[in-house]
DNA sequence: CAGTGAGCGAGCTTCCGCTTGACTT
């Protein structure tokens, strides 16, 4: 029988140990945190010091039980929980709820899971550190404190069910104010000029492009530097050649992890995670919740062995790598491979593909530099001053970039400098082909993706490893910040050309601009959350708050502090802005005045609905008063904040009557799913023909309604009118359809040759399984959140 | 599936950080 009980975070991590130490020992997992502050009431004594109400978590209360159990016949307990803040907290918990004594209880660490680190844990154990744990509190009730202040003011005056945060606020803020910058960003135009020479060199002619260093304002100016070259000559006045080298990136962490998956494979940060916790659970690689970019010995050494025999010698080079972040805690190694040699490991290709990145870039790590040769050619123009720069890089030694390349977040630049260069040298004579001025404009900031959200969370220190994925998740959950997809617009730059007979071209083209994929938009919501937030909580809103009180849970962690002192310093303030916030006059916050209506002098508003952001035209109706205030929906990229008196109005020239088709009105307008065109009560969606309902024409109309026929003729492959059922070819094959309901065709059946019978008795019985499906659909739409999660479950 | 948006008040929501399943489509 066991004497030692050895208790450790995961469950995956227990099986391991347990195969490391030994029949004396059995090792069980807490699964995380076993009690957590108290859901009702608060959980903290606010009165009494801010004494913390600590209940057994309910998902938890089995696992105690268990604990408890494999307890009596222990004669030592080891507290092998993670060595943060957080795990100094869980084997206090630990300590405190199965009442250990501290004769028998050990607390030990490790960092990483191999046989000698255990070993070495075992050998010197130590006290929990209560001063740590102390620490983690004040940091537990802080959270609580201004997560649970701060949301009912959001249920009053915005929205039931809002919520508010240190973390999550703070990321909405983030969204919120990058959207604005780029609102307000006017894009400048420059016109870069680049020649392109031929040089021949044995009896071959070789291109050689270059780009004048000069970039001019105007066209004006433009043209008058191209009138120059007609009549220049172009001489090469040096050629420097350089070697030049690259790193490897460090190993991966919880947040460069979520990048690089998102950027190479466009997964989201959750599924990424999900993946990762597949592969960790099989023991394929190691934990995935982890700010640190250390390897253990053992890593290093198999990576060093790995890379030797798959490459040679010459590509190995050991390194380690620091950690960058703010408040990295470093409980545990970096994401990396548990064997090393294992070059495949994952059932699903998802899984597969994340676990060949983390072993290339674990392998990488651990590789020579690469190398490169840059060659910089400079061509001198006989008649002005300018000069054109050839730029060229070629691959020495490829060292690391043989098994990984990083990607980076701005796919715009391309790599100009990736031409091998002819071979030319100082007072080389050269003839252009052509040069070229294209005007480009300046960039505007990126929107962040979910990826790159955690990425400027981790750099302020906001949030932890295992809480980025959910505060992603949570902040879109509210609809405060949507994941969308938009087309660009299109936009005239200039192009004027010289060519080798001495003829200038001027040309305008256009080019698509803006167009976003899986960027993240901040809502009306979120926007008028985060006014309101930053208007009154200004403090807590600023985005070194964070890493401000992570200075006071640190001087707590050392003993200088005691932890009811620091919250009660933050909290006295922080209430009576909550009173403030609370007293404001404002019944609703976020409801503008855009203006008066410019012929009835009525009010126009904008405000935020349960339908979302809407623009009324008059007063809401005093009881009596016959007359009704009218009302339209914003459409996106409209916010309340920024919407013009003439763009709300024109939001209420929808519904268009555009005229008659077989007698019967065609109405246009937008509706909760986008643009629609109404004719004889059918819908046609305006969507997939990208057309505005503002402006198509009655032509148009019956056109879109034409075709519209033919497609639903296309599906439609029997219909028996007199019971209302149609055999119809949808996106998963045939199927019937009886009024609302669908009804699955068993393969078998070629559905051309169905009759009215057998229709009704595959209706017939599929009759009691329709029922409960159409019964779960309408109880699961009526609470607004389900649906809308449904909603986002459905889009991926 | 496609026009919505009052106000009252019952009783509900909510934080961040540790961990995995338990659910349904």
């Amino acid at each position: 029988m066991a004497k030692n009980l050895v208790i450790v975070e995961s469950p995956a991590k227990a099986k391991t140990i347990e195969k490391f130490l030994g029949k004396d020992f059995e090792v069980k997992s807490s699964f995380g945190h076993i009690r957590d502050l108290s859901k009702k009431d608060f959980g903290i004594d606010i009165e009494n010091n801010y004494q913390p109400i600590y209940e057994i978590s309910p998902d938890k209360k089995k696992i105690v039980a268990e604990l408890k159990k494999s307890l009596s016949d222990k004669t030592t307990v080891w507290l092998a929980s993670d060595e943060d803040r957080e795990g100094e907290a869980i084997a206090w918990h630990l300590f405190e709820v199965l009442k250990l004594q501290s004769t028998e209880t050990k607390r030990i660490v490790f960092h990483e899971i191999t046989k000698t680190a255990i070993e070495y844990a075992i050998s010197n154990p130590r006290k929990i550190n209560l001063d740590l744990v102390n620490a983690q509190q004040a940091r537990r009730v802080l959270d609580r404190l201004v997560g649970f202040e701060l949301s009912p003011i959001l249920w009053k005056k915005v929205r039931p069910s809002l919520s508010a945060g240190r973390v999550q606020s703070v990321a909405v803020r983030l969204i919120v104010e990058r959207e604005r910058e780029i609102q307000q960003f006017s894009a400048e135009g420059l016109f870069r000029v680049k020649a392109l020479f031929e040089v021949e060199i044995d009896g071959q002619i070789k291109a050689l492009e270059a780009e004048l260093e000069k970039r001019f304002k105007t066209a004006k100016e433009t043209i008058k530097f191209l009138e120059s070259c007609i009549n220049a000559s172009f001489t090469v006045s040096e050629v420097v050649q350089k070697p030049s080298k690259r790193s490897p990136a460090a190993p991966f962490t919880t947040s460069t992890l979520q990048q690089e998956a998102s950027r190479k494979f466009g997964f989201s940060v959750s599924q990424t995670m999900r993946l990762a916790q597949n592969l960790y659970e099989s023991g394929h690689i190691t934990y995935m919740r982890t700010d640190s970019t250390n390897l253990s010995e053992l890593a290093l050494n198999s990576a060093e062995t790995e890379i030797k025999t798959e490459f040679g010698a010459k590509y190995h080079q050991k390194r380690t790598y620091k950690s960058k972040a703010i408040g990295a805690q470093e409980a545990h190694e970096a994401i990396r491979p548990s064997y090393m040699n294992v070059a495949n490991a994952g059932p699903s290709a998802q899984e597969k593909k994340l676990y060949d990145l983390i072993r290339k870039r674990t392998l990488a790590s651990q590789m020579t530099d690469a190398q490169f040769e840059r060659t910089q050619i400079t061509i001198i123009i006989s008649n002005n001053s300018y000069r054109f720069f050839a730029k060229g890089e070629v691959l020495i030694f490829d060292g690391f970039l043989k098994v990984y390349t990083e990607s980076t977040d701005d796919e715009q630049e391309t790599n100009e400098d990736s031409q091998s260069l002819p071979p030319l040298k100082a007072h080389d004579k050269l003839d252009f082909k052509q040069i070229e001025a294209r005007e480009k404009f300046s960039l505007q900031a990126p929107r962040y993706t979910e990826a790159s959200l955690v990425k400027k969370l981790e750099e302020l220190g906001i949030g932890r490893p295992s809480t980025y994925a959910p505060t992603i998740s949570t902040v879109q959950n509210r609809g405060y910040v949507v994941k969308d997809t938009r087309e660009g617009v299109s936009r005239e730059y200039q192009l004027i050309k010289l060519n080798k007979s001495g003829k200038i071209n001027e040309s305008i083209k256009t080019e698509q601009v803006g167009a976003e994929k899986n960027k993240l938009f901040p809502t009306d919501i979120g926007i008028v959350v985060t006014d309101f937030l930053v208007e009154h909580f200004e403090n807590l809103m600023q985005y070194n708050f964070t890493a401000d009180i992570e200075e006071q849970f640190d001087k707590i962690a050392m003993g200088k502090t005691k932890w009811p002192i620091m919250i009660d310093k933050f909290y006295k303030p922080f209430h009576v802005q909550v009173d403030e916030a609370m007293q404001v006059t404002a019944k609703k916050i976020g409801n503008r005045l855009v203006g008066n209506h410019p012929e009835s002098n009525e009010p126009i508003y904008a405000k935020i609905g349960r339908f979302g952001p809407y623009i009324q035209i008059g007063e809401n109706p005093i009881d009596g008063q016959e007359q009704k205030p009218k009302y339209a929906s914003l459409r996106t990229g409209q916010h309340i904040d920024t919407i013009s008196m003439d763009e709300a109005l024109e939001l209420f020239k929808l519904p268009r009557e555009l005229g008659e088709f077989e007698s019967k009105k065609i109405v246009a307008a937008i509706g909760r799913f986008g643009p629609y065109l109404r004719h004889n009560n059918k819908f046609i969606s305006l969507k997939k023909y990208k057309e505005d309902p503002f402006t198509i024409n009655l032509d148009r109309a019956i056109e879109l309604i034409k075709t519209d026929r033919e497609e639903d003729a296309k599906k439609t492959i029997k219909v028996f009118e007199d019971e209302d059922i149609k055999i119809l070819n949808g996106r998963f094959g045939p199927y019937i359809t009886q009024g609302k309901t669908n009804f699955k065709i068993p393969k078998s059946i070629i559905p051309e040759n169905l009759l009215l019978e057998d229709c009704l008795k595959i209706i017939a019985e599929a009759g009691p399984k329709k029922n409960t499906t159409t019964k779960k659909n309408t109880e699961e739409k009526k609470p607004a959140k389900s649906s809308s999660k449904a909603k986002t479950k459905g889009k991926k």
